[in-house]
DNA sequence: TCGAAAGCAAGAGCACTGCTCTCGTTTTGT
DNA sequence: ACAAAACGAGAGCAGTGCTCTTGCTTTCGA
């Protein structure tokens, strides 16, 4: 086995375990030198692989954001008629809280508290942005598709406008300003809940997760104005 | 000075010790050992007061809980006109971001990932159940305020209903089922806004956070109907 | 082809962590 | 007055991330 065959798959086996481990014990209490026993390695040499327990965990946050990436890109592919925006935006919705509850460590790692005096580097915003894409997809086809029967948006003013700017850049096609922050508040939503969900601070209040899930997200269709 | 005079002291102490640790370099890094020799004491000495580090983040979770439900309860009793419900739904919401944006470190240790293996024990969700209470009072006064004229909020079927189960509970009035989820949806939707700004999510979309919060708590107003 | 350079794994070690146990001392309650 | 309980200190255990040195092996250029 040559060097670089050799490199490619231990570094392979070391994200291989990390990600066991991390789905085990969580991002808090995912240890380097675990991992190196796993593997049969002493400590010391994971690190000729990965600088640093912050790099590896940075390893598996895009590769977790990737996988979330491709269930929801897969759950929006999986609607035959394309024209169904409110199938493929309830898919997308159960995409993500499915995912999320099959990988609670790993979601907590991506939309829980960030790790201490850690600045997401590049290559996490990418992989992340695949997930907002779907949104912002699904955003702009229901736009173009013509009138919108959604709940009633107030206006948004010129500072509103300006605040969305780092969006604007990110669409293909112009989309009005209220239907951006609707968007914007389905997508927090979305999230809220999965979080809340997931984190338990629901645990009192809801006896159905599921069904009340089903529920929100029927409601942002309509408020959406997702025409079936 | 008295021995329960001076487990009170210590007590306090190590508790105020404890919190500006936190605030500083957040909940994970959170040392015992520092927190004693901030003290003036070996670390062994600290676990006559606090049975672990677990118990400590309790304790530091309840007193957090209770600050924010301070900050939330006050916005909320600062409004004069009482019947002006929008009024005081957007000081709520605003305190909760304030407070959150001023106590990150304890914001993400009340919201975000959970410690791992960590169950909240009954004494945090008393004290967590203030902030959930503000909103259920809302809902309540809106209710009963008379004709609530929101958005369009679609019927729940007897299994949504059955899903609400723990707020029905909670609360003191009935409140139809349709208005509960948009409070829901409304309650994730801040604290999901809040989550997303603080942990780095809008990083690239938002150029204006105060902005866009007032805009989405404005829609959720409009959305829940509440007459200014 | 051969020797320097670079890559690699191992081991020792540093500074740190949460936590336990023991050992004197001091304060309590009876 | 005396036993019991509480307390602080210290040593120690098992674990952590990470660095440095020491040999060995693969790679690559003159």
């Amino acid at each position: 086995m040559s060097r670089a065959e050799n490199r490619a798959e231990q570094t392979r086996a070391i994200l291989e375990r990390a990600r066991a481990q991390l789905a085990e014990v969580g991002p808090a209490a995912l240890s380097v030198r675990q991992i190196a026993r796993d593997v049969g390695l002493v400590s010391s040499a994971v690190y000729r692989y990965f600088p640093s327990r912050d790099e590896l965990l940075t390893a598996l946050i895009v590769e977790s954001y990737d996988e979330l990436g491709d269930a929801v890109e897969q759950a929006d592919a999986g609607v035959r008629r394309r024209s169904d925006l409110d199938k493929r935006f309830l898919a997308v919705c159960a995409a993500i809280r499915d995912w999320a509850r099959a990988n609670p460590h790993e979601y907590a790692l991506l939309y829980g508290s960030p790790v201490p005096g850690y600045v997401a580097p590049q290559t996490t915003t990418t992989s992340a942005s695949r997930i907002t894409g779907a949104f912002l997809r699904l955003a702009q086809e229901s736009e173009t598709a013509g009138d919108v029967l959604g709940a009633p948006t107030g206006a948004v003013p010129p500072k509103g406008h300006q605040a969305l700017g780092g969006v604007h850049l990110a669409l293909e096609t112009t989309v009005a300003d209220d239907r951006i922050v609707r968007w914007l508040m389905a997508w927090t939503t979305v999230f809220g809940h999965v979080s809340m969900e997931l984190f338990g601070h629901m645990h009192r209040g809801i006896l159905d997760y599921d069904t009340h899930f089903q529920q929100v997200t029927g409601q942002l269709v309509a408020d959406l104005g997702l025409t079936g």
